[in-house]
DNA sequence: CAACGAGGTGTAAACGTTTCCAGTCCGGCG
DNA sequence: CGCCGGACTGGAAACGTTTACACCTCGTTG
């Protein structure tokens, strides 16, 4: 009943030449056309399928770039897997996805499994492994990394230009009037990273920092953290280093009756699916993650076009909705949005600065 | 710089043994303890990793299984990968996923790319294959499907149980006092189990059905189908065969000035991350998705228990918050929730009634 | 004391490809 | 007519494993 999937042995029996020619007429080389012909309607006969296991076996090669990553059900780490695809089905090849967790000891493991398959490649989405680690895992496999969480190492990455968007979110508020900003910050690298660039950006606006408080990039930590902002009365507004301590911000501040955007602004970060459908619509910065992995795709695919230069800055986008206004004190408050109107979006692509 | 990978050649002759030996120490076969301690020594001097291409050639087997699913962005999709991933990995397997974009051919070239590469078996979510067509593809393959929306044909498959879960819905709604129930429908396979489940409970409780619209599943299509629906003066609530089109209902009801659940009660379907934070947060049908698979991967791997019984029905659960109330016309309107409190949310799980 | 079995080991044949190399055939040129 | 070279072909050696089989060495048992 279910026999033996056929080889291209059977082919080359069927067709009446040898495996070899076979080989070659279904990897374009030069074979006559008689005998391509012959060869075609064989395979076509006995429904031969290529083994790409044996294939990759003598080539060396697997056609598959490993993909580690935190999880599949982050919106944004989805978009990425989704932009790595993209590129790789340019080129005939396929993605293996991997989740860690976050954990550096199941990063290891799946490195060192999607070794032990060959894959041709291997982009890690914010990896934490240290460059020692790393290295010795991954041999000799060209690396690309995303948004990478531990510290440099020489393989190239791409990050979000986090600093561009940070300076964003606070020009705006600033420019609503917003004098006192408080900040809802992360543990991770990125985190850290658009922390100071929080504090640069208020100094650039001339104006003091207001609290920063770390909030783990999470609901249950923003909504914790956003207790300790809440307290002080001088705060018009709070830009958070995700929109998941956003949803938490929010959450925080109805319980308490702060209504948003009249009596607090709430600017999030990273646009995640459901940014747009929160009460109010999320004013936030959008991290386009499908760029990302197209960049990263194609940057262990081809190499870095510049060894010099071993990190690609994407550039993020304000995207403005109904979670900002000027603060109150900034006389007649701006008409609050009506209550269910979905926000007409206003995005705002800051100029991308050279990389130094 | 960079040598060749080592073989187990080289870990045979560095620890002096054959590399039938070493074989079996990587195995757990029987070995000597003197040697198999001379060969772990010589494993760790030289960094040897087995290449799992090599051995999936020999053994037939490649330890993973392959999945196909309509999207990664999709966190329903999401979840139920994870689960699939949950058993795989009790069984130390993987999953290499592949997306088809609700496209059957891009959902057969996919199962022909993950049989070349000897997939062990393969979960196939919302496959619209023919029966004869995936045969054709799939080979020997073992298959479960989740939420299969082409015919049944002879594998296993996992199926929410959505006659119950709607069945849960209308009941909810008419229990709150609602008479005349719109729905809006998808036309999917589970839309139409979804819509006639519909007609059967509204029966069941004593009720005609309202008017039914299709809104193809999506946010558009469920906004424009809502304009129908809203025309209609008699009608009090809308159950919603997903989550995405109760989201284009809401819009449509905000821009008409119809408050949920004041003038209107919305019901959806799936619960997808971010129903709870829809404004109102929704009521809404809870598909559990990793449940769903893990029970898939545990049909693909161990076969159906019961060859009688091909489909697996999971039972779903209502999770009832802030956008469904009693109707106005039944007295005072319930008080709404405060504009901004967080649902509490109640539970509700069927009983799971026996598959006939 | 012979025979046997248990434990351990090595040789070699697979697995299904790609690819190197050495042909064979034939037409055209010197 | 002899050669050369181009177009095409097939044999055979890899690729890195698993595993069937044969063998060897002891200790134990009849």
């Amino acid at each position: 009943m279910t026999r033996p999937r056929p080889t291209i042995h059977d082919v080359a029996r069927e067709a009446g030449a040898s495996i070899a020619t076979v080989s070659r007429a279904l990897n374009g080389g030069v074979v006559s056309a008689a005998a391509r012909e012959r060869i075609e309607a064989a395979i076509g006969r006995l429904g031969y399928r290529r083994n790409d296991v044996a294939r990759g076996l003598v080539t060396g090669r697997s056609g598959l770039v490993g993909v580690v990553l935190p999880d599949l059900i982050g919106p944004l780490y989805a978009h990425m897997a989704r932009g790595i695809e993209d590129v790789l089905d340019e080129h005939g090849m396929h993605a293996m996805l991997v989740t860690d967790h976050l954990e550096p000891d199941a990063e290891r493991r799946a490195i060192e499994l999607l070794r032990a398959r060959q894959v041709d490649g291997l982009v890690l989405i914010g990896s934490r492994l240290q460059p020692a680690d790393l290295r010795a895992a991954a041999g000799s496999v060209p690396i690309a990394h995303v948004q990478r969480d531990g510290p440099d190492d020489e393989a190239p990455q791409v990050r979000l230009d986090d600093a561009a968007g940070v300076r964003a979110a606070v020009e705006h508020l600033a420019a609503a009037g917003h004098r006192r900003i408080a900040h809802l910050a992360g543990t991770r690298r990125d985190g850290i990273e658009r922390r100071e660039a929080f504090v640069a950006a208020m100094a650039e606006a001339g104006l003091e920092p207001g609290p920063i408080v770390d909030g783990g990039f999470t609901e249950e930590g923003g909504e914790a953290a956003a207790a300790v902002v809440l307290d002080d009365p001088d705060v018009t507004a709070v830009f958070c280093a995700s929109d998941r301590m956003a949803v938490g911000l929010l959450h925080a501040a109805q319980r308490r009756g702060i209504t948003v955007p009249d009596d607090l602004s709430v600017v999030g970060f990273d646009d995640l699916t459901w940014a747009r459908y929160l009460c109010p619509p999320l004013t936030t910065v959008r991290q386009p993650g499908r760029e990302m992995g197209r960049a990263a795709a194609r940057l262990v695919l081809d190499g870095p076009f510049d060894a010099a230069v071993p990190v690609l800055r994407i550039a993020p986008t304000l995207v403005v909705r109904a979670s900002t206004a000027a603060p109150r004190s900034h006389g007649p408050a701006a008409p609050s949005q009506r209550r269910h109107e979905p926000a007409t979006e206003e995005v705002i692509a800051p100029e991308i600065p050279p990389p130094p």
